[in-house]
DNA sequence: TAAGATTAAATCGTGCACGATACAAATATA
DNA sequence: TATATTTGTATCGTGCACGATTTAATCTTA
């Protein structure tokens, strides 16, 4: 017999639409990233180092929840583009050193004008500030829970 | 000169807590998904079709946001696995009919348990359940909004 | 009804994610 | 101070995502 589970229906899931949400919002800033010639990941690693220049692969990992696995080939994939340098630690040999070029640092006056335009092509009305303000704040608060039960 | 530009640091986005929460609540998918021998793009495809079993690959592209150029593997993996079967209709040769086999359907039974364990391994106090049903409403409807932007 | 447009899948190439493992450097401990 | 443990990167294999393109079937329209 079929056994309705409305714990199984898509609507009542939170996974599900964080899991739409993450992807339709990286496919609304793909024509911009795209004019930079950077995928949605490069761009978040972009922003931390903007924010704070010269960090550890794993500084990075921590403020992004990534690791090596994924980050060493990102990184290396920028590096060829000539917007970061990786360099060894001298002082801790296994350590590698994550910092911005001249052309990683000029990239931030182009993409300053990403999160306005976004917003407008996004946005047109339908969005309470206060409300959106919120939601952000109850996002975040749920990225910080879940990273504490997945260490 | 360093500028500062709140703009584009990650705690104002709002695309970085939906990208980091999506995965962070995938890994916590992850045991009980494993157990079960599946991923999380192959269990909602399975909560699609428990939900309303037999539809095309369009029909589920439109339900979980994906088309063609991602189903069609993945969905030919679930067919190795067994657990579904991929018919060409005979009323119109162009679309590819998805239904659970036996295997498929007898799944449901020990998925039901997941989203209970979940909410346990996860819950653990500290979550309001009338903020949760507000956020996920926010949520389903930032996805719709999305959606109708991303055309 | 024949030519053009649209639609549904599939294919291809690139870039993530991520578990598992390897390896070397640094740290802790016996 | 040897030995064991931990830590930071890197490597590997698998499975998504997704833009671009192809192919075949269906629908439109002149």
């Amino acid at each position: 017999m079929k056994e309705e589970i409305p714990e199984l229906y898509l609507e009542n899931q939170l996974c599900f639409p964080l899991y739409a949400a993450s992807r339709l919002t990286t496919k609304l800033y793909a024509p911009y990233l795209n004019e930079l010639d950077i995928t949605y990941p490069q761009y978040l690693v972009l922003m931390a180092l903007w924010q704070h220049d010269s960090q550890s692969v794993k500084e990075i990992g921590n403020r992004l929840y990534l690791e090596s696995n994924t980050l060493t080939p990102l990184l290396k994939r920028m590096e060829q583009k000539g917007l970061i340098q990786r360099t060894r630690s001298t002082s801790d040999e296994r350590t590698v050193m994550i910092s911005l070029t001249e052309s990683g640092q000029d990239m931030k006056e182009k993409a300053k004008e990403i999160p306005h335009k976004l917003i407008e092509s996004f946005g047109e009305g339908s969005v309470n500030e206060e409300e959106l303000f919120n939601f952000q704040r109850a996002l975040f608060k749920l990225v910080s829970t879940l990273n504490k039960r997945t260490v």
